[in-house]
RNA sequence: GGCCCGUUAGUUCAGUUGGUUAGAACGCUAGCCUGUCACGCUAGAGGUCGUGAGUUCGAGUCUCAUACGGGUCG
């Protein structure tokens, strides 16, 4: 990398007027081949080149979505990740005409497949799908997400569910580091074929360790060597208490490059995401606005409701009063409670589009109040507050 | 009118030669979901077994009567 694929720009904000938070977060621009991404952001996930719900690429656009991501595991195995070459790449295909990460596939093997054997190379599991064996190794994942032509590629790595026993989080923490320096000669040598359909793709380097500080920095110091476009903090929201991963964003951050985009894989609930900014994180993903908003967990302002419970049958409030998607403006909670009980297709794709609009605008709101210098008070009046149910 | 079958949770139905606190599915009520196998997962409420007698230590189950529903034969 190093070769000017992406640059990030930190933006000067108001000094903190705050006092009891570690951090007034950091706002910044994420200059890509395929645009420019406000952070904090929140990348949509839509892992099979679409969005659970009946969302549609066209649909992003209305919910001030900036980044989408989609999955290597899951394209590989369908539609096969050579089909979406032919087709152009993955936000051809798609209709996506905007920045988009790849997922290394790392997270779905580890977590979808039990039977796994793990090598130097890589690992051999089966298919979720129909069993095949297969073998996606650091190479293989970055072939892949050549061949998808993602935006940014995420390095292939073992993540483990907490809580791990140390020796073998250690074990996994330097093999998953060997891994990156493949990941890494791998997609240079990709990127500089004539053929390569994205030739500035872009690869984020992911950090491990589990709970374990000492790994963490130790992992975080030597991947901050290879001078990768960014960084994720990995292996994080996988069984481990909030304060465990609290805790450990706070000790990685600060070790992470300033000048470099700072990821937070996986994570999460709209809180989350509000302390993490404050811990020094720009980038986002997660299922839950689409996968809860699909069970009728919808997110407001005042905490979340469940649009499916009996108070809401004659509820002539939308929503959120103070929500500006259009599902918001249009409809009532009555209504929606109604498609979800009479289980409506329409009620899903509403719910997941009133979502996702939610979390697009948690962050553009974050934005402004780090812009105002103003985090620290809407850490504290949001913070708790989002993620409670009402 | 005669004969036969049925009646068990809101609904559709299981329920063994009579034996602890009568089950399931759906529906209903609620909870959960953190780099998405997932319109999913978990839990809870809800039945004096049509009614009334009888046999029995004990009846949803056996006997009789009766009500209601369905079938069939004059």
């Amino acid at each position: 990398m190093n070769r000017g694929i992406m640059k990030f720009n930190l933006i000067k904000t108001e000094k903190s007027k705050q006092k009891n938070i570690q951090s007034s977060g950091r706002l910044g621009e994420l200059h890509t081949v395929h645009g420019v991404v406000k952070t904090p952001a929140f990348m949509n996930v839509g892992t099979s080149a679409a969005i659970k719900g009946g969302v549609s690429s066209h649909d992003l656009c209305d919910l001030k979505c900036q980044i989408a991501l989609c999955n290597t595991y899951h394209l590989h195995l369908r539609p096969g990740d050579d089909v979406i070459r032919t087709m152009g790449g993955i936000r051809e295909f798609m209709g996506w005409n905007a920045p988009l990460l790849t997922d290394s596939g790392g997270f779905q093997i580890f977590s979808l497949s039990s039977l796994r054997h793990i090598t130097e190379e890589g690992v051999h599991f089966s298919s979720h799908i129909d069993g095949d064996k297969i073998f996606i190794g650091p190479k293989e994942s970055m072939k892949i997400q050549s061949n998808l032509a993602s935006t940014i590629a995420m390095a292939f790595d073992e993540c483990i569910a907490n809580p791990a026993d140390y020796e073998y989080v250690k074990i996994s923490c330097d093999r998953t580091f060997r891994w990156l320096i493949s990941c890494k000669e791998e997609m240079e040598r990709l990127n500089s074929l004539s053929d390569v359909l994205n030739r500035d793709q872009a690869l984020f380097g992911i950090n491990q360790g589990g709970i374990h500080e000492d790994l963490r920095i130790k992992h975080m110091e030597k991947i901050t060597k290879l001078d990768l476009d960014g960084y994720a903090i990995g292996g994080l929201s996988v069984g481990e208490s909030m304060e465990d991963m609290y805790r450990i964003v706070g000790t990685v951050a600060p070790c992470m490059p300033e000048n470099k985009p700072r990821y937070l894989m996986g994570v999460g609930k709209p809180g989350n995401i509000i302390k993490s900014v404050a811990l020094g994180i720009d980038l986002f993903d997660c299922v839950i606005p689409s996968r809860n908003a699909r069970h009728g967990h919808l997110f407001t302002w005042d905490g979340a409701i469940n649009i499916n419970n009996a108070k809401y049958i004659t509820d002539e409030t939308p929503i959120d009063l103070c929500c500006g998607c259009f599902v918001c403006e249009k409809y009532t909670r009555s209504y929606m409670r109604h498609l979800f009980n009479s289980k409506e297709a329409l009620g899903m794709r509403l719910a997941v589009l009133h979502n996702l609009y939610f979390y697009n605008d948690l962050m553009e709101k974050i934005r402004a109040a780090i812009s105002e210098g103003t985090l620290g008070d809407f850490v504290e009046q949001y913070g708790e507050k989002l993620d409670r149910r009402i």
